[in-house]
DNA sequence: TTGAAAGCGTTACCAG
DNA sequence: CTGGTAACGCTTTCAA
């Protein structure tokens, strides 16, 4: 690779000179042309390494999810690269797949890398470890989606609680009395508060908490599918369902396509995030639609004001979910 | 951050022996102790722009794929960073979103980025685009899923056209002989293969190609269920319908479970990678397995040894799909 | 085994 | 407006 040397050297002029048309500054016309010309003959590209070394940051910030394998994190980094793009900065992102290990060694290599900043939506992370492991690093963090109890930074969440207890009070007005939720792993923060809004609402109605009819599992299609399959063996049937993710969505879903002949009666599906195929299907399914365009975004943007300095007080934007039918 | 100076001079020895003892070499016992207490003590770690600067390489790998949503690339990305891992190298994961310019642009960052190797499944670049973008870069590059004709380089695919030829011909051997089918658009590599086995198949067993039964469109959900609905208003109903997508393939599934009640006869669907949807469904589905796994480890091997200085003739690893039925 | 010194490619400063 | 010089933090060399 050509260096900036050899720029000014062909341009008959000093790599200070290059350097400086380079990062926008005043340049006699006549030179400006010469090293134009140097430039594209030789290719020439800033190394990127000794440019960051001399600045200190470049342009770049991480984002670390527990995986991308799921529509909902799949648009929330859509979003928010573009909003990080127009600033001219790049995305790098990283999942760690819901293992711990490797959730805590990504964090670390991310802190590491050199990145202007971290979108960071935690899994399994206490907050001792959190700050242990950037303690001594200096870079802002926006946590996106999930927060670390006791950790004080930068979050952007969803009204969890809020939702579910809207959408199962939907469900307990409407007169169902026996409200099943299948929902994710118990340790996972979304989990536990879309869990607290379903106990609430219950509990409001003056309903009795059914241990049967709370199913938790990991948070893809399987655990949707079998969850229905189980609950449909209860001695007692319950006569509506909330999906408090994506895939268990699906999972429930098909499985209610599939067993419904064999069903007295109907069972009533809440899900989540797939809007997109509630929105064809022709039996009305209910879904809770998260913000993940506006959570992107308002990560994006809450980073990118502490790179360029903001320095107030830690901020948590609480987004509204919306309840579609059809 | 505490640089390597001031480890030095806390542990008493010289900048030089402190960079020593990081990368390996042999140092004194007695100064390793006072190296390893002032290293844990100012939680020291090298700045990596400094250390890239010097030895022209970071350990990292950059990915660039379409999109991260689609489960597809999710899962090949899992397993590539996971081999990746091992060899203590990190990947820098970027998706551009089937937009022309953001490939470019994403890809001309990622070259310029300070990457070893990058693993990269184009979209909608051309081979005189990829020859003048990667001219003066260095660094090996490994296509997957897809190639761009006129390219030599590293290739992971799978066979296409012979997987969807085997699949349509075995729907034929059933008697079927309106076969239908959904596919991505007509620009994707991956697309245009599997429209080739879909045809060669029809015109194997004689049977005319009726271009009512083909629907092209973006690799989504929407173009599933549409396409389903559109196919069920033709004058001839199909028989069979081959989607070749994931979400595709959710789409039609969605829409046959809605509309089975009214569709005289029975709909035949082959689809594409959910095998996790079709294990559970009672109504037999078949589907295409793409070997997601072997995609990423052989290209993440690829891409490895490339870095490491093999310099052979490019490679291309066709691999074989699985069609799977329950 | 150790450490002084040179240098990676860039930017920042300041004198011209 | 220009260009020489110093410095960023690290690794490498080589002499001690």
């Amino acid at each position: 690779m050509a260096t900036i040397k050899d720029v000014a050297r062909m341009a008959g002029v000093a790599p200070s000179t290059i350097s400086k048309y380079i990062n926008g500054g005043n340049v006699r016309k006549e030179n400006v042309a010469s090293i134009e010309k140097a430039i594209a003959a030789l290719d020439y590209r800033a190394n990127p390494f000794a440019r960051s070394l001399k600045t200190g940051h470049n342009r770049s910030i991480g984002v670390l999810i527990p995986d991308m394998i799921a529509s909902f994190y799949g648009n929330v980094v859509t979003n928010l690269s573009r909003v990080v793009r127009e600033k001219d900065y790049h995305c790098l992102i990283s999942s760690f797949g819901a293992n711990h290990g490797m959730e805590r060694d990504n964090l670390k290599f991310m802190l590491g890398c050199g990145i202007d900043g971290l979108i960071y939506a935690p899994e399994d992370l206490s907050a001792d470890e959190f700050n242990e492991l950037t303690a001594h690093c200096s870079i802002p963090i926006v946590l996106v989606d999930r927060i670390i109890p006791g950790v004080e930074v930068d979050a952007v969440l969803v009204d969890n609680a809020e939702v579910v207890y809207e959408a199962v009070s939907g469900l307990l007005d409407k007169g169902h009395t026996r409200v099943a939720i299948i929902t994710g792993p118990k340790s996972v923060y979304t989990a536990k508060e879309r869990m607290v809004g379903y106990l609430r609402a219950l509990s409001d109605a003056n309903i009795l908490y059914n241990e049967e009819f709370v199913i938790s599992g990991k948070n893809e299609f399987a655990t949707g599918y079998h969850g229905f399959e189980k609950l449909m063996k209860k001695a007692e049937l319950p006569t509506a369902i909330i999906a408090t993710n994506d895939d268990i969505t699906m999972g429930v879903v098909t499985a209610l396509h599939e067993y419904s002949a064999q069903i007295p009666g109907k069972v009533e599906i809440v899900g989540f995030d797939r809007a997109d195929v509630c929105s064809m299907m022709k039996e009305p399914l209910t879904v809770v639609q998260q913000p993940e365009q506006a959570i992107g975004q308002i990560a994006a943007r809450y980073l990118l004001e502490r790179i360029e300095g903001f320095n107030g007080e830690p901020r948590t934007q609480r987004l509204k979910c919306k309840i579609v039918t059809k």
